[in-house]
DNA sequence: GGCATCCACTTGATCGGACGAGTGGTTGAC
DNA sequence: GTCAACCACTCGTCCGATCAAGTGGATGCC
């Protein structure tokens, strides 16, 4: 209290006193806070700061208040939505980490799906860079990024070299695309020609393939991403509540 | 105004009308809002309040507020994370359904991967109801339910009839289970053969597999789903905004 | 021109009061 | 015993004020 140091609001202080509260037990879940003229005694502060602390954490799903009853603990609020992001990851993850190999990089024609979310004819040339990602000596993922030709144009991206940073890094550099928003659609398919190869996998192996899009604000799609997933040794996970 | 109607508090009105001007583009993205003074002329009430309306609409994404520079219209805000929830409407789902039919209830042994998440050894006892869901007369997705004896005991699950409610409101009615949260884990991998049989597939089908489990709010599970989703017949899409 | 100072304007935090409205227990008339 | 009235306590909303702190332009000195 004596230092000047930085102090957080005097708000945020009691937020913060009230969850150690409840994550210790002090206040198990279920039982009523104490009342706001209470609280206001005991941290010698202005009612008003204390009811904004407590509609913080009401907000957050840590309490719930009720009209003429009082505040109850609700619990302690989980991630509303934890889940592997894998097209994120494709679009963040450099390409020169250790466990990385290009397969190729370059200009190719789009397949019909590519085509079809990045809203060009199909067989139109796009860029593309294609990298293998293992886990411990054995290929597990094959990653394909497809960018529009004009999005591409100015970057490195059509290179053949390695690009050190993630692609979304990169164009955000380089020009002024800004990421918005990322739509994924999974679906369970048999591995392609392509990805037995490069995935040393055998016919008929089943694999997730997550085809992941890229938005900017005005929402153009500005990258694809698909992504092969031998299922024997990958599981995406999700959770949420369950209202 | 002249009527005496419900009206929503003041600083709930001068939320919804901020919303429509930047919705409408009289504040488009980008431009900074009248000041806080500015709007409580504007508005006629007190600042306390408009700064209310201001504080939601920064929490929801609508604009941002730069200490000493003003108030920025960001943009219109998206859901956050939109996604199928597999594992979600196999609970909720009745099974009195036309396109549903019931392919087996009653008490089961468990395999593995239930039993591991149910907390309960391989191979004991457990409740189990499986029922296909068609979509236009082919049958499209096999779930199979699973419950502990002791959850499912004083409910319907274990009965042979058909039960009109989803397996989570039935469970919510009966006894005081309250779930908190799903978690879903997806893989791709081959149909079994009971699951061959019972969505008329081939051999080597890739199947889009969903394990979901709910716990309630003590971290006890209380029911698994597994799902079988025939690959080219589903497609599940998930987004979420591109940090 | 360069720079420090000043000042008008902005948001951030806090206070204390006021009134309204919902809840639940007590009291008292019947 | 029943029931309405009352009351203490709760949260919901709103007000207007104060002080602090950050921003950016205007001013004026050098």
């Amino acid at each position: 209290m004596s230092n000047l140091e930085f102090a957080p609001p005097k708000y945020a202080q009691i937020v913060q006193a009230i969850q150690a509260r409840i994550e210790d037990g002090t206040y198990p879940v279920g039982q009523m806070l104490p009342s706001e003229s209470r609280l206001v005694r005991e941290f010698g502060s202005g009612r008003s700061t204390v009811v904004r602390a407590l509609q913080i954490l009401s907000m957050h799903g840590w309490i719930e208040r009720e009209h003429g009853r009082g505040s109850f603990v609700k619990g302690i609020p989980a991630q509303s939505n934890e889940r592997s992001r894998a097209g994120a990851s494709a679009f963040d993850a450099p390409e020169s980490a250790a466990d990385t190999a290009i397969v190729h990089a370059g200009r190719a024609n789009a397949p019909a799906a590519v085509a079809e979310v990045l809203g060009v004819p199909q067989g139109s040339p796009a860029i593309v860079r294609q990298r293998v990602i293992s886990e411990e000596g054995a290929p597990s993922e094959l990653v394909t990024l497809w960018f529009p030709l004009d999005v591409a144009s100015g970057t490195d991206l059509g290179q053949t070299e390695v690009i050190a940073i993630g692609a979304r890094e990169h164009l955000q550099a380089v020009k002024q695309v800004r990421p918005a928003r990322i739509v994924e659609r999974l679906s369970a398919r048999l591995a392609t020609p392509d990805e037995q190869e490069a995935l040393h996998l055998e016919a008929g192996t089943p694999v997730l393939g997550v085809l992941a899009t890229v938005f900017d604000a005005s929402g153009d799609a500005v990258a694809v991403a698909d992504i092969a997933l031998p299922g024997d040794l990958h599981e995406l996970e999700d959770s949420y509540p369950a209202t």
